[in-house]
DNA sequence: GGGAATAATAAGGTCAACCATATATAAATT
DNA sequence: AATTTATATATGGTTGACCTTATTATTCCC
């Protein structure tokens, strides 16, 4: 199968979707759209161009899916994405808040002899500095086996797998609570009617509130300890 | 002054005139439509919209100039190719006749930051691959101070200084036959009506038959031993 | 079962960057 | 000076990815 050139724009609606879908795979397409930040309308128009093109099934008034080609480029742009999130971090030194739009640039432009080399220069890594998994050349990866930390139970402490944002103000601020991957977190309240969780980070004194939606972003590792 | 984004033509019609100006800086419509193979219609319609942007003047049938804020630009998306060109052959190890074209598609998703962070990990690279020089980030540079190859004496020894070629089957040509920077060349015969030269490299035995416009592209110190 | 909310489609518009064809104008050459 | 050649402009068309404003269809929930 030759891999045409597919628009930068056709990369994103894909990622966006690889992104979003969780156990069944569908996405609808006004989160699709939200993400995007593009009316309801064009990203219908872009699922009918996308489907035209075997990327994605439609089921109207369910949603859309990636078909195995569709997965496949979904793959192959985080692939692209993530490499260079690593690149720019641990080389460049680009602030932790600013490598998913950096990267998402960068993605675009790359050709897989770069991608490729790009992968071996850095030592085949395995998660992005967002903690993501990087899909191997073929796709491949161990997804992430955690919850997110807006779902654990008051008194628990869990270890930081990812975060899952991606907006820059979002993960400047996570960035600035220390709500990296690797660190513990002990959810010390959890505020009713939505409100915010209060956490301690890795044990230290000053505690940290955190909005529920927030906390959404933060993927965090099943099995607590005490 | 706010550098808002620029888009991708721009910035690849005012990298081409910043590579094809000589003497007065101005270049023929006709020669950048080539020179990016679009046509001269399509050329004439960029340079009007870059001229309402202030980026370039146009003086009907003499030819279109950067104006000082599109050289700044033109110098800038210089830098990027140029930078990446470093990191592409030095780091990731990419063959040689694939630098220019690899570059190009990431220079134009390259933000500041990235730019600077990258020239930053190269240890301030003075010269391309391609031996060309890259502008520091105010825009300056020393320009080659050098002529082509097709210009030099018959019975001249030089050494190369740069490769100006971009397209990529050109680059492979010349990098089979080891014209690239650093090597030494003696002229050891130009055939008649603009006949091909004949080349030794390197002081070797076997000789190299050059087309003339292709010997254009490479550009080689004036002053010459014996 | 009926209405509210959500989703899809239809119709028409914009914008950048291309294209072709035709005509007008300046420059260069004989 | 006249012709050829190069350059410029006018006109109209295309494509991708957006947009808005209806209108229609479906699903969900009381």
């Amino acid at each position: 199968m030759i891999a045409q050139h597919l628009s930068e724009s056709t990369e994103m609606y894909l990622k966006a979707m690889a992104e979003l879908s969780d156990h069944d795979n569908v996405v609808a397409i006004a989160r699709l759209a939200e993400r995007l930040s593009v009316t309801a309308v064009s990203a219908n128009e872009m699922m009918r161009r996308l489907g035209e093109q075997g990327l994605v099934t439609h089921t109207p008034y369910k949603g859309v899916a990636l078909t195995v080609k569709g997965r496949e480029v979904a793959c192959n742009v985080v692939r692209r994405q993530r490499l260079w999130e690593c690149f720019l971090y641990d080389h460049l030194k680009i602030e932790w808040s600013q490598l998913y739009e950096l990267a998402c640039s960068l993605e675009h432009a790359t050709a897989p002899e770069v991608t490729e080399a790009l992968d071996l220069f850095l030592g085949h890594p395995k998660t992005c500095p967002r903690g993501n998994p990087i899909p191997d050349a073929d796709g491949l990866f161990v997804p992430l086996s955690g919850i997110p930390l807006s779902e654990v139970e008051v008194g628990k402490t869990v270890r930081v797998l990812a975060v899952n944002a991606t907006a820059k103000d979002v993960l400047k601020y996570l960035f600035e609570r220390n709500l990296l991957p690797g660190h513990e977190v002990k959810v010390i309240e959890a505020a009713p009617l939505q409100g915010p969780l209060t956490l301690r980070l890795d044990g230290k004194n000053k505690d940290v509130a955190l909005g529920l939606s927030l906390a959404e972003f933060v993927v965090v590792e099943e099995n607590s300890n005490q």
